[in-house]
DNA sequence: AGTTAAACCTGGTTGC
DNA sequence: TGCAACCAGGTTTAAC
């Protein structure tokens, strides 16, 4: 479900509601990619802080009030809790940020009350992930973030950046915007729509992209993920904002879910293949190795 | 080292 | 109608 621009409109749904919330009390579901890693009451009476994006990670941060807030004879740890949480809405999750919540349902795993509302992670396969860190450069966080490739609107992510590190690596092109270590954020989505875009077959290896051809799929891209961006994601099944509303963007995509009709730009017949265990789509016409 | 399968889950759709 | 097979916005982990 959710690539960057999804995980981007989330973030932005819930970033302004959550600053400086107190966290009342956490829940967790069903498990979850991997365990919270701290026990719900550790999250309680901490605040948010300004809620951030990695990738497709979501990164919460929670710290004590500097203010010391207890009151004589009340025990408090010596030192003061910091860190936050980590955030992977998996394949299927999505985040809800409700005033009074009701009781839980089958697929709601996690979830923060504070006294802003309460966030809601809804995630039927489980494939996402709530992890408590210290911090975001320290254990498990650093471990999940480290191997990451550049933002994708990073200006220092240049076409000649770009293109050097794609002439890194012989797997097909398509491979290489998944795996996500030359350059976050396209997954299989954005990643086939780009390529369609650039005019690139998806097969080619990405070591044989002239720096022009480099060029003109970053350029290809960034204007995907932005216009996404533009219409709230995209939503196949699962994905809605922090409101319940449903993306757009599927409705504008040029080949991702049409094998077998027409391409609007040619009126080849449109192809589906797999590559890395995922379907990609493509033109075979328009997009040339 | 670098690329490719297997694994984690649930549920909707397709086809016999 | 029932049931099996296949498919789905991801990514770590293990295996060639």
């Amino acid at each position: 479900m959710p690539e960057l621009p999804e995980v981007e409109v989330t973030r932005r749904g819930i970033a302004g509601p959550l600053l400086g919330a107190r966290v009342l009390q956490a829940r967790v579901g069903k498990p979850l990619r991997w365990p919270l890693g701290c026990d719900t009451g550790t999250l309680t009476g901490l605040r948010v802080g300004e809620v951030a994006r990695r990738g497709k990670y979501l990164w919460l941060p929670l710290s004590q009030d500097a203010v010391h807030e207890a009151g004589a004879g009340e025990q408090m740890p010596a030192v003061a809790a910091h860190g936050g949480l980590l955030l992977h809405l998996g394949m299927s999750g999505s985040l809800a940020l409700v005033h009074h919540a009701p009781a839980p349902g089958p697929h709601d795993h996690f979830d923060l009350v504070t006294d802003r509302g309460t966030l809601r992670l809804n995630d039927p396969r489980r494939f996402g992930a709530v992890v408590w860190s210290s911090a975001l450069d320290a254990a498990p966080a650093a471990k999940l973030l480290h191997r990451l490739g550049a933002e994708p609107f990073d200006p220092a992510l240049t076409p000649e950046v770009f293109h050097a590190r794609l002439q890194l690596r012989r797997a097909p092109v398509k491979a290489v915007l998944l795996a996500g270590d030359v350059l976050v954020g396209a997954g299989n989505i954005y990643a086939c729509e780009a390529l369609f875009q650039a005019g690139i077959h998806p097969a080619l290896r990405a070591d044989r992209i002239s720096r022009p051809r480099a060029k003109r799929l970053l350029a290809a891209l960034r204007s995907t993920l932005a216009r996404a961006l533009e219409l709230g994601g995209s939503t196949l099944r699962d994905f809605t904002d922090v409101h319940g509303a449903s993306g757009a963007y599927q409705a504008e995509a040029a080949v991702y879910g049409r094998a077998g009709q027409p391409c609007g730009r040619c009126g080849s017949v449109l192809r589906r293949l797999v590559q890395a265990q995922r379907s990609t789509y493509f033109c075979a016409t328009c997009q040339r190795r």
